[in-house]
DNA sequence: TCACCATTTGCATACTTATTCATTTGTGTT
DNA sequence: AACACAAATGAATAAGTATGCAAATGGTGA
């Protein structure tokens, strides 16, 4: 029977090392479950082991992000023009100052386009700090980023 | 350079779903790394991914620990072997880019461990950036952070 | 600069896992 | 019992991943 022999697969993962469905194949074996590898295949997508660096392993029971697939948060020039109030170059940095809360969205649209010259964003509530490799490609950035804003 | 190609991935594989090692192959070629999948199965293993019914996924150390045992706050290594995805560094600053939320605890890890080339840090949401006296310690601080995050 | 050594990478291929298709098995109905 | 139908399985094979080996790359000291 199917369940049964879940069961015992499970219960091999839990307790043992299984590398490979090969080897979960003769375990199972040794327990009366004489079945190939295609249904071990079938028997792990049903029971959502995953295997990773210590061989196959029961599904995490933590919350885990069931982040699924976005199509698209508001681009840099839509949440800019929103709201973005000005613009600023200081060495390797560009600050932008936005109304009050703007900060993170603009930030998470920076982040989201990734932008070569940018390594990184830091948001506080109305502002933004951009943070480029050095002053030449803040610059860049400065004058893009003002493109977009007095469009 | 591997270890940014690492970063990717670690990035690629925290906010997409990656199905398998051609369509990561794939992303990564849109990002500027053209490597074969040879190489990214030997990263993957390098990263210690697990892959499941849902992709490939980071090594989960979740830094919530049931054991009461641990005095101190977390260390730098624990939160950025949780947190970290990425590390950059311009003139006298290093970016490190996390997982959504993890900034803060970086940061204040960081903090708490007072390293003497570190002046202070700022935390957002995801990014955590880390200000140095000079170019030269930055580097430095580059280099053990991400140490630390290969590990 | 050049030579040298270690690391990284690609190619080819071995190994592992998923899937298609046909068959068998189980179950309920007449 | 015989049939009909759905679920489960195996065999073959496609799809995906890991690895030995040689070549390329990169960093280091003479």
């Amino acid at each position: 029977m199917k369940f049964e022999r879940h069961d015992a697969i499970r219960e091999l993962v839990a307790h043992s090392l299984v590398t490979n469905q090969d080897e979960l194949r003769r375990k199972l074996r040794r327990r009366g479950f004489a079945v190939t590898q295609a249904t071990l295949s079938r028997d792990i997508h049903a029971l959502r082991l995953s295997k990773g660096p210590s061989g196959y392993v029961l599904p995490s029971t933590d919350v885990g992000n069931g982040a699924a697939e976005n199509d698209g948060p508001p681009s840099v020039a839509e949440v800019l023009a929103s709201f973005g109030l000005r613009i600023r170059q200081a060495m390797n940095q560009v600050i932008v100052g936005t109304m009050m809360g703007g900060a993170q969205p603009v930030a998470a649209a920076l982040d989201f386009e990734e932008w070569p010259e940018v390594l990184g964003t830091i948001a506080g509530d109305d502002t933004v700090l951009v943070i480029c490799a050095d002053p030449r490609r803040a610059t860049e950035v400065e004058m893009r980023l003002r493109a977009m804003l007095e469009s």
